[in-house]
DNA sequence: CAGCATCCATGACGATACTG
DNA sequence: CAGTATCGTCATGGATGCTG
């Protein structure tokens, strides 16, 4: 059991010998990924990494989101304390999303999952061309 | 435009004067998001990291998935070319699987998300306790 | 053992209309 | 502008039974 496996990580694993790791559905990764695993939360983190912004624009920088499931989103993530809702009362209304320091400190974990992504996705749409190529013939 | 930005990283985003970063639906991203943000395809990666391993010890070290959810994730995941699926003719047949290089470079990448997880997951309890307080009063 | 086929429930998501 | 309310759809995933 060395430092890089999983074990390492410090889950409430089962590590009796000969057995396996084992993920119960209240770990921690289990419980981040049902939180932001959606279709939806990732990107908006994303986007207000970058910088503060209004909930107009910001749904404008997020193509194709419905402005209820953004609202649900937005929601969820406030209250997970990722994020924090500014209303200013002006007429009408507007209101400011920005990240806190623990949503920050997320995103500055994912960055490497989306640089990844920039650079690797080519390869991963390869792989399927020639995965869907070997079942056709 | 500066590094640690969103626009650093070389997305394919919309980047005239006065407007902001846009993450369209084709962005890797969010191909990415679309391939692994289901439920079950991130544990599946994180388990077959630690070591290769056999379809029903797989199973059993992710508490709660059917065996035909695992199978598709398990497929999905092949057709990306981040796992292998190794067949033994034997009687009964067994079947391993194990993470490609490409599948071990976006462990990788997703470790640093996994640790955020094992150290902060406490952090974003305390803050829905504190949300669902104020919801309540 | 490692699937495939089938049926079914759920909820995430989208479209639309309306409001302070 | 930034929502709330309502309805409908569809994909995801769970349960069960059968098979090489």
């Amino acid at each position: 059991m060395q430092d890089g496996t999983i074990s390492s990580l410090g889950h409430p694993q089962v590590t009796e010998p000969g057995s396996r790791p084992v993920f119960p559905s209240d770990c921690p990764i289990r419980q981040l990924l049902d939180r932001i695993g959606d279709k939806w939360s990732v990107l908006t983190l994303l986007v207000l990494g970058d910088t503060a912004m209004r909930f107009g624009e910001l749904r404008r920088c997020i193509g194709g989101v419905s402005q209820k499931v953004l609202t649900q989103t937005l929601r969820s993530l406030e209250r997970d304390g990722l994020l924090t809702r500014l209303v200013e009362p002006t007429v009408p209304v507007s209101v400011t999303y920005s990240l806190t320091p623990l949503g920050l400190d997320l995103l500055s974990a994912l960055r490497l999952m989306m640089e990844w992504a920039e650079t690797r996705m080519t390869l991963v749409k390869a792989a399927q061309n020639e995965y869907d190529q070997r079942g056709a013939r």
